[in-house]
DNA sequence: CCCGTGACATCGG
DNA sequence: TCCGATGCCACGG
């Protein structure tokens, strides 16, 4: 099973609350590897369970919405973001506030 | 086994 | 404040 630190991507991010959001660099540090961010976004791409991991619920630290296939897909995440209750600022979201605490 | 790629994070100028 | 460059990690071919 995997133990594999995709999978483990994957689980903590199943794991987001709604109205919550996570940073990549978050995901990596709760799956034991803080500087996997790259790695994290790269696992999303790939992202074989995605209606299982809520990825829209991960962004970059900074509050900005990126990937979701294209700059397209970014709007779409963040209506779905606002429809679970995430604060947001412009085009990006609240992190201050919406930042996941990563235990629950 | 080596190389290239990518939805990040961080520092310096 | 904004821009550019570097580092880190894992996957696929």
């Amino acid at each position: 099973m995997t133990t594999s630190f995709k999978e483990k991507i994957y689980k903590i991010t199943r794991r987001i609350p709604k109205g919550k959001v996570a940073t990549y660099g978050q995901l990596a540090l709760l799956a034991g590897k803080p500087k996997a961010a790259r790695a994290v976004g790269s696992f999303m791409r790939t992202n074989p369970d995605a209606p299982r991991t809520p990825c829209h619920r991960v962004v970059s630290k900074n509050g900005a919405l990126t990937g979701y296939s294209m700059k397209k897909g970014i709007v779409t995440k963040k209506h779905m973001l606002l429809a679970e209750g995430v604060p947001f600022i412009g085009e990006k979201v609240d992190i201050k506030k919406a930042l996941w605490t990563g235990v629950i």
